[in-house]
DNA sequence: GACTGTGACG
DNA sequence: CGTCACAGTC
């Protein structure tokens, strides 16, 4: 059994109390951090190691967006793309380096979350989002082993991965061009959205929610940004998925939530 | 009796819980706070309140400097000079309003830290300093009533005020200058320096310690920033005068540490 | 609302 | 080392 977890920490350095957490309570294999927010080298590597996480695929920059994934079973750095060729740290790949499931890849990507208005001419980062999303649907094309990809996708697809489907229909992440956008990344490899094969719409799931409100439960305004996708074959051997919701609640929480998906490999 | 605690907090609202702490613990009648680093409408006063102390008289800024009086007998503000004319909030006065000692004045003052080189040419915030003194002196001259002046004056004037005479007699806060210039002040009214009356030299009396050093105690290189002086008659009354030093270990102190001075009024 | 870096100030 | 203000991002 292999499990993988995906988490959006909002500062890893900030954040590494509840993270140390986190991984006491839930034990995962691998952790897939996004917005690491830190240069590699400002990376908490010992505060990991001495929880037995001992290998590290990090890519970071100074002070924004990075990505980082830790494990306790051997993984190897695989890839790291820059699918908007602008320097921005948003992806790196591992792959499973021995064992069981030897050879699977995980991949950790952060999707720009695109600004505020849903309007490429009124808004570049809009386009650029969309330009990443496109990137990756070419990339996803040439797949050839078992993959995994997971992390904050920044959109919202499903009428019932979000609060109100009606009043985020213009609110960039859940706007029908992002939504069909995603669909295309999906269809090009045949992605299974793992998320969602264990809680089946339209049962709500989301896994943010706004800081910009006092009580992130009151009105449960959460949208479902952050994503496990696998492989057709990989996703057959997902036996369990989890969302924490607790850590929302958690002593200075990130506005994400972790997901966790364990694997009969 | 009366007691009344001098303490720069370095930021009131960011070092409340600790402020609750000491009045819990000291209960001081009146207590003089420096740095308060907020404008008056974002002062704890409530905070203040629910802990019993009803009388205000704060003279605040955005971000920096910044006095503030909290009292739990009647007081009313009676001054507040502008002492280098350029805006910045360094001093609020306030008399006794009711009971034994009424009329009694009790002025805070923040004066101006001085930079790093002593010298006025290269430095102007250390002429600034001087020119703080020179005035405050100006004004002591006209002193009627018995008065108690009290604040983080950033000069240290004895050698047991400092760690190292010898290694700080070019450091701004305990060259022979400022400490002739404080003198002048002294002698304008014929201050009565409490701390001293009490904690005799040259016994070591530490007021402030820096943040740049992990372990404050180690090499305990302190130093004697902040007092209480009275007029003589005023002086005459102080019964007991304390510095609680283990504020300095307090969860996230300021580095200043309070003084406390009893009156027989 | 909460994070980052920066720069000023201590 | 540690405070605040500011601007940028989410």
């Amino acid at each position: 059994m292999v499990s993988v977890t995906t988490w959006n920490i909002n500062s890893v350095r900030l954040r590494m109390p509840i993270v140390a957490d986190f991984l006491k309570q839930e034990a995962p294999d691998i952790l897939c951090l996004q917005e690491i927010k830190c240069e590699e080298h400002l990376f908490p590597y010992d505060a990991f190691r001495a929880l037995g996480y001992e290998h590290f695929a990090v890519h970071g920059q100074k002070g924004y967006h990075g990505v980082g994934t830790v494990s306790r079973i051997p993984i190897q750095e695989y890839s790291r793309h820059d699918w908007q060729a602008n320097g921005e740290a948003r992806h790196v790949g591992v792959e499973l380096a021995e064992g069981p499931g030897k050879g699977t890849v995980i991949e950790n990507v952060y999707v720009p979350a695109g600004g505020d208005i849903p309007d490429r001419e009124q808004n570049p980062k809009f386009g650029q989002k969309l330009d990443f999303l496109e990137r990756m649907t070419r990339w996803a094309d040439g797949i050839e082993r078992p993959t995994l990809i997971v992390g904050d996708f920044n959109i919202a697809p499903l009428e019932s991965d979000v609060w109100s489907h009606k009043q985020l229909l213009k609110v960039v992440s859940h706007t029908p061009l992002e939504v069909e956008t995603l669909q295309r990344f999906m269809d090009a490899h045949g992605w299974s959205d793992i998320g969602r094969e264990h809680i089946k719409a339209p049962e709500r799931y989301y896994s943010w929610w706004s800081y910009r409100s006092k009580d992130w439960r009151k009105g449960d305004r959460g949208r479902r940004l952050d994503h496990m996708w696998a492989s057709p074959e990989l996703a057959r051997q997902a036996t369990a998925h989890r969302v924490l919701e607790d850590a929302r609640s958690w002593e200075k929480p990130s506005d994400h939530v972790p997901l966790t998906t364990e694997f009969a490999l």
